[in-house]
RNA sequence: CGGGAUGUGGCGCAGCUGGUAGCGCACCUGCAUGGGGUGCAGGGGGUCGCACGUUCAAAUCGUGUCAUCCCGACCA
């Protein structure tokens, strides 16, 4: 392809509404544009290259023996109030209505279609297992879309769906696929971990999400740097730590402290020159019972995802501003334990149980309380873990230290059983004739999501550097002097060769400056480039620059040169080279 | 949906104590140049997001509205 005849709309500057680096590098490279908040136009070089990634999660589905296929992504609604999901996905469904007013969406996911799809033709437990799969697009009417793909509200994705006659069958396609998963995400160089997931609105009886540490990304784990035990920081326990109590501290009775305008945990620490962990919070929230008031250390933040599960509330949102006045008796930053009105439940965090004297709140404005004991001066209706596990708390299996770091969730694998199949009445005649339901599997990649994961991964200061698995092009022909003669017929020949021994090569043959053209093509990903110029006429040398190493190798003649590119584009990532 | 910010040529921005719009880049023409966003000369392009209002006069002030982005509650 040359340069001069593609479209490729590259941007000198950062655009104002992208933060993230790849979101950023994605739109000055000319991969994508936005249309609408979370709704983009892939353009040709960024489709290219997604094009590549498909195939390569392609190729892994079809190892795996999962059938491609492709469902429509306009669904009728009566599909969805068959599986009662038309309530769960709520504004995130996005509904129209047809010419005829009959209700339809846009697919959020597939599940109802291919239970649906399945149920009507398959017939007997002969035909399975089955593994079907596609790749297309999924569309959520997201509450706020955000960082380009990351979170779209259109969207990519592979998703497959595996059909057995029992969980021993479920087991092993559920086996396979998390097999491939693994295949794929190794082979596009990504350190990634499994953790077990709660199964969200998809449901069923068990999942594992594939993340990718990523300084950027929106979910939180804890991983042990021992025993490699991991968990979403939702779900992560430690082992709680006690710090011996202020000995000043140690007193009958509690003991209130002048703290003038200090209002947050650290301004009152740093005041009364006492470590924060000598604290405990109290945090009052609104639930569909009433009030409710939790507490944890002060070093410490609670983990509402736990809370609701001990609470038993479904609704839990802080309590506003001129609630916890009418509460505590204090504004916020004030509050203690005891004397609180109008609670339902106080729920303390198992390390506050375990230690004796604490400073809280005095549920007075400008006053904190020392000697704070629990059982003596507040009683707690409920003791257990309510804390979020921080980064250096302790391994609840080995001891080992636990580390939060932040991840994309770029897969998500279930074992769904008979969820859908038995309330879509989806099933086959097993052995003895008899009618089963499917046991069914899914295990969904946000592809988007991925492709903007690569990039932001593999990019530096000069743009995008994907390796040649996956970038638009493999190998770039650049004629720094396009106007001379000589320098053109050896840059024309050197392009036509490559793409006679079926490279996917880029020519760059824009009558601008060597600088734009250089600059250009380390921003749009091109791993490698062949630079032709007067120099490579005088020396008689042929140059070949490595986009991710920087290096540049020099050959006699073109032969060498042809044999050496031929082999680095067969290298899948960037490991040898 | 709540909180915050921003909307001015294609892109990035200035102008905002009201007086009829400017800069850099990009673009077009010509000449030179051509190994890391090259130089010189000339040129085109904007009803200042939209609506209503205040005013002799609005990019500038007020109200409303829409869009985009950021922070929070959901998710691949």
């Amino acid at each position: 392809m040359r340069y001069s005849q593609f479209f490729i709309p590259s941007l000198k500057e950062d655009p104002k509404e992208a933060v993230l680096q790849s979101h950023k590098l994605m739109l000055r490279a000319g991969y994508i544009r936005q249309l609408s908040g979370g709704i983009y136009a892939y353009l040709p070089l960024g489709y290219k290259s997604l094009k590549k990634l498909e195939n390569l999660i392609r190729e892994e589905m079809n190892n795996a023996g999962a059938i491609e296929l492709s469902m429509p992504f306009v669904q009728p609604l009566d599909l969805w109030k068959q599986s009662g999901r038309d309530k769960d996905y709520g504004k995130e469904l996005l509904r129209f209505k047809d010419r005829q007013d009959r209700d339809f969406c846009l697919a959020p996911t597939y599940e109802e279609v291919i239970t649906d799809l399945a149920g009507k033709n398959i017939q007997s437990y002969k035909e399975l297992p089955l593994t079907l799969y596609q790749i297309h697009l999924k569309f959520r009417d997201e509450m706020r879309p955000r960082y380009g793909l990351m979170r779209a509200k259109e969207f990519i994705m592979k998703d497959a769906y595996s059909f057995d006659a029992d969980i021993e069958g479920l087991d092993e396609s559920y086996r396979k696929m998390k097999k491939a998963y693994t295949n794929i995400f190794k082979r596009l160089g990504f350190d990634f971990i499994f953790i077990k997931a709660d199964s969200g609105e998809i449901g069923g009886s068990y999942s594992e999400e594939l993340m990718v540490v990523s300084e950027y990304g929106e979910d939180k784990i804890a991983i042990c740097n021992n025993c490699g035990y991991s968990s979403s920081l939702e779900s992560a326990v430690s082992v709680g730590y006690f710090p011996e109590p202020l000995k000043a501290c140690r007193q009958p009775r509690m003991t209130k402290l002048a703290t003038p305008d200090k209002k947050t945990i650290t301004e009152v620490s740093e005041y009364l020159k006492i470590g924060s962990e000598s604290f405990a919070k109290t945090i009052i929230y609104e639930t569909e019972i009433g009030f409710i008031a939790a507490m944890v250390r002060g070093d410490r933040e609670i983990n509402e995802h736990k809370l609701k599960k001990i609470a038993e509330v479904k609704e839990l949102n802080l309590a506003k501003e001129q609630d916890v006045e009418e509460i505590t008796g204090a504004p916020c930053g004030f509050a203690g334990p005891f004397s609180l009105k109008n609670i339902k439940l106080i729920i303390i965090d198992e390390e506050i149980q375990a230690q004796e004297y604490w400073l809280t709140g005095a549920n007075e404005k400008d006053f904190h309380m020392a000697n704070v004991k629990p059982g003596r001066d507040f009683t707690a209706d409920i003791v257990a873990d309510i804390r979020t596990v921080k980064d250096g708390d302790i391994c609840i299996r080995c001891a080992g230290r636990l580390n939060v770091r932040n991840v994309i969730e770029l897969g998500h694998i279930f074992k769904l059983e008979e969820k859908y199949s038995s309330v879509m009445d989806a099933g086959f005649l097993d052995e003895n004739g008899k009618k089963k339901n499917f046991v069914m599997g899914c295990y969904g990649i946000g592809v988007g999501r991925t492709f903007q994961a690569l990039i932001e991964i593999f990019s530096d200061e000069n743009g995008i550097n994907l390796p040649v698995s996956i970038s638009p092009f493999t190998v770039s022909v650049i004629s720094l002097n396009p106007n001379d003669e000589n320098v053109k017929n050896i840059a024309d020949k050197i392009y036509e060769d490559l793409l006679d021994s079926g490279l996917d090569v880029l020519y760059d043959d824009r009558k601008l400056s060597a600088g734009v053209k250089l600059k250009d093509n380390d921003l749009i990903g091109i791993p490698l480039k062949i630079i032709v110029g007067n120099k490579t006429v005088k020396e008689n040398k042929y140059e070949l620059a490595i986009r991710k190493s920087g290096k540049k190798e020099f050959f006699d003649d073109l032969e060498s040169l042809y044999n050496r590119v031929k082999k680095l584009s067969l290298v899948e990532n960037f490991i040898d080279i």
